[in-house]
DNA sequence: GCTGTCGATGTAATCGTTTGCATAGCAGCT
DNA sequence: AGCTGCTATGCAAACGATTACATCGACAGC
């Protein structure tokens, strides 16, 4: 059984035609005769043959994939922008190859490895920590950024983040909360930097106080929430609301505080940035800003095929909306 | 800055020897002399060349790639096996494509494709809804299970789900529990199948009765998980204890009985299936069953890349061992 | 001095497609 | 008849690497 898959030189030679006819009534069917273009199609039917994409790729001098540079794969937050690319890339015949930037010693490293390597038409870099200067490499396939990036004018697609993290100090201030808290993510990230000047912004527009000891540093993830909380049980005026900078670390900081003892909302209120599917079971419901990750996937995938298709190291940058979802984690203060 | 990048050409005729002599410097050093070899290098650093895969793949008569085949890439539970498995493929400079069987109209159609395509050197199938017919395919390459597959010999990696669901079972015996429930996976998946069997031979083991009303069907979703809950409210007669096939359907089912104003585990003991990330943090942390999947990620990739060094088409099977993780959410009842 | 062996390198075919260019056939027009 | 303009196809050269085989010195053994 271990035969050799058929080649174009078999279909062509069943059908009685050239190999580039097979070729174009493959590729560009309207170009070849009705009845020569039935005699390849039975051909390739009678051969079971298949296109052999790697040397269909080399002569074309493209890659047949995209590469998505993901921080971590195991973050759920991830996996579903990645569904949303895959679902796009598939009906272009194009594979979708995942690489974790954080698993390896270097990232950017990493990054630039993937940049040359000509492996892939085109990049999806999902992670906000990477160093910009390392796309400067000459003859790099086109990259497409789907996360925040600070002054880069690469092609991209954020999400609104200011106005996300704005939404949900209006409503932690109009439910009347004064002291407020923000768990951060991980330093060097972009995204972490967003959401922070979001909540400083947010905050100073209101007049409101900004108490060192109410930020706490985290890193998105729910142990880090969980430290965070912690913390928060120690301090001596605790803030009676945080807004946290992902869902994660909102589920850690409700887990740990109410292990503690402390109920939520009565006791503390909590906001967190995603809406994971997770977050609307919990008891109580996560409040929380609301990103379309499949969506987000869908359309960064759609914006680097565009430039893929065109040629172009450039191309638009868009902004996708968020959601503020309302649920069940904060309270109203009484005045 | 357009320019085409080197070729090995280009290296072979700055260094001032054939592209033989090049390629065998890059692939097997130790046939070349070391003063040729150190030219090459040096051109190779000068040329700033890189190997071109697709041309090397197609010489070679590979395909540079694993594929990974997921039922729901959005799941937080097979994102840290892939995870796994990249890590390892990373090292033995192998792409990892990933695909969503179930996000297009006919799953087994996809891996049929994949399959034939030539795409892949290997395939994991991570997804126990498939047609194992499918796979009588000429010339196909290495395929490892990493998920349970009823009755196949093909090579697999399994983890051990009956001795899981045992050890379950006999906590919430040990705990006092005589009524027990059960809620299942989607029907056609062998994991449901597996756990569902696990449970009844624990079960009967203990001489315990099966009831009708208290086996829950789900697909493991937390949605199926909060469905459940509205059954097993409605119940006039309810299990004390509940065992789900898989923590997300626990959630589900923790959130649906808490928001009820049930108290658990006063109320209902619930014992969930994998130890995702988060469940440590819910209140009550729950009772789980831990399935290493970083681990299987990597065991599953180290088996399948064992097949294709080979160049067989089979090979042995594994199983892995789980865990059982007592958290909070099983309590004692009184007798 | 001749031969055999061995290590290092070059030559060129090959992997399976795609595609620019040439060609052949045919119809329509002058 | 000769020319032009089509359309449909074939020819053959790429694409960039790998590798079986040939070649060429150098050197040891007789």
């Amino acid at each position: 059984m271990k035969q050799r898959t058929a080649t174009i030189q078999d279909v062509a030679r069943a059908a009685g035609v050239s190999t580039a006819t097979v070729s174009r009534t493959l590729s560009k069917p309207s170009v070849v005769a009705r009845a020569t273009r039935e005699a390849v199609l039975g051909a390739v039917e009678a051969t079971g043959y298949r296109l052999n994409a790697t040397a269909s790729n080399l002569r074309r001098q493209r890659a047949g994939s995209v590469i998505a540079l993901i921080p971590n794969l195991a973050n759920p937050f991830f996996s579903q922008i990645l569904a949303g690319i895959s679902s796009v890339l598939t009906k272009a015949q194009l594979g979708l190859l995942v690489a974790d930037t954080q698993s390896g010693p270097d990232p950017d490293e990493r990054l630039a490895y993937y940049l040359r390597s000509g492996q892939a038409d085109g990049l999806i870099l999902l992670d906000g920590t990477l160093n910009e200067a390392v796309l400067d490499v000459a003859g790099r396939p086109p990259v497409l950024m789907a996360c925040e990036w600070m002054g880069s004018d690469l092609p991209s697609l954020r999400v609104d983040n200011a106005r996300g993290v704005d939404m949900a100090i209006a409503h932690l201030v109009q439910m009347g909360h004064r002291k407020i808290g923000h768990i951060t993510g991980p330093q060097s990230n972009v995204l972490t930097k967003a959401r922070h000047d979001g909540f400083v912004a947010a905050m100073m527009a209101r007049g409101m106080a900004l108490h060192e000891d109410w930020i706490f540093d985290g890193d998105f993830s729910m142990d880090s929430g969980r430290a965070a909380a912690r913390q928060w049980l120690g301090l001596d005026d605790r803030p009676t609301a945080v807004f946290c900078a992902s869902d994660e670390m909102a589920v850690g900081f409700m887990g740990a505080a109410q292990h503690a003892g402390v109920r939520v909302p009565d006791d503390v209120s909590i906001i967190g940035f995603d809406n994971i599917e997770m977050v609307g079971h919990l008891t109580p419901a996560l409040t929380t800003i609301r990103q379309p990750r499949t969506e987000i996937g869908v359309r960064a995938a759609e914006m680097l095929l565009g430039m893929i298709e065109a040629g172009a190291l450039t191309g638009p940058s868009e902004q996708i909306d968020v959601e503020f979802v309302i649920r069940e984690s904060v309270a109203r203060i009484a005045e």
